[in-house]
DNA sequence: CATGGTGTACACCGATCGGTGTCCTCCGAG
DNA sequence: CTCGGAGGACACCGATCGGTGTACACCATG
């Protein structure tokens, strides 16, 4: 029966807040938040302290999901090299979506000047898990510098991930891979 | 007289508009913009159709200075290779500064989902731009696919850019110049 | 001096912003 | 059955949004 019974007014919320921020941006107003997600606006506030609050449990919420996008499905008998390669191949994938709007956590960033709103902490967290995840492959791959193209890695992420996001770029030929394939060879990734 | 006469109240508002749109979004209101330009909110709209249509003035008027900026200093005795190492040098020098919060022109993109915005379509104009350049470059630095290479080029701009001005990264150790030896050097550009 | 353009000051428009107060219904636990 | 909490409906708050209407001051040109 869990399965069957409809998500809850919170549930609801988040993934309304989701969508919707990302599709139109975090200045979308909370009243069509709630009316997407069919939840009273009082219902809301005592769910969330506020508009910034919820955002920022939204964008928290749909980290795993990220992360498990961008993990390669069998991480024990790929290489350093395919499994840096096989989040590229992901980002490449999801960019040709007519939904797909950039890395959310990045758009955040962009458009949340300030860095102590809540929803800019999050996104942070997001960047920061991305950067490790490439350090440590690059270690196991063997890099000569492997905190530098981790940080390499994320300029080409967050690059592609803006351009396709904004239409200025597609990755349907592997652009981003192609880039990243250039960058392993000059670090010595076998 | 003409250096010492104070500047328009168009000259005023279009710098105003530029200022304020890059520090804190391009949903700062008018009122905020007129304040700061010392303009009153009747002289604006007879200057300008509407806010978006100052916002896109804004950023045309600013491109001339952003490409002058990104412009090697002696072109002709520069090789394409030193004139693209030239404009990601002077990305991470301004990187550095307090007031840098990121390529404004991604920035609007990235803020504006709106892709018919007259502020999104300047701001295409100024990223196809610099990839023209980035494209002379490759070509007469013998690239082999110069087409891709300024591709990659524009993908490391925008991914350092973006990262920069949130502050999620900083370009102080010349993270893109390094990043886009290695893809020269990848590119065959000598 | 008269005229017209440029600009200011300021009130105002309806809409929306984030957020709250109030009262209602529904439903499960006691 | 009663009670209390969860949630909805809806009016309301002051502030701000983009934009306009109106009246007045300044100043260069005629």
């Amino acid at each position: 029966m869990t399965s069957t019974q409809k998500a809850s007014p919170r549930d609801r919320l988040l993934d309304a807040a989701a969508r919707l921020s990302y599709r139109d941006g975090v200045s979308i107003g909370i009243e069509a938040l709630c009316r997407e997600a069919g939840v009273s606006k009082r219902s809301m506030y005592q769910l969330f302290e506020s508009k910034d609050d919820m955002l920022a449990a939204s964008l928290e919420r749909r980290m795993p999901a990220y992360q498990a996008r961008l993990t390669h499905p069998d991480p024990a008998s790929a290489t350093p090299r395919e499994r840096i390669l096989y989040v590229f191949g992901q980002l490449e994938k999801g960019s040709v979506e007519p939904e797909y709007h950039g890395c959310p956590y990045l758009a955040v960033l962009v458009e949340v000047k300030d860095p102590e709103h809540p929803a800019s902490v999050v996104a942070r967290e997001a960047k920061e898990t991305l950067l490790s995840a490439f350090r440590e492959e690059a270690e196991r791959g063997g890099a000569r510098d492997p905190e530098l193209l981790a940080r390499q890695l994320l300029l080409v992420f967050d690059g592609a991930s803006a351009r396709a996001g904004a239409r200025v770029e597609h990755l349907d030929d592997a652009l981003a891979t192609t880039t990243v394939t250039a960058l392993l060879d000059a670090a010595g990734v076998r």
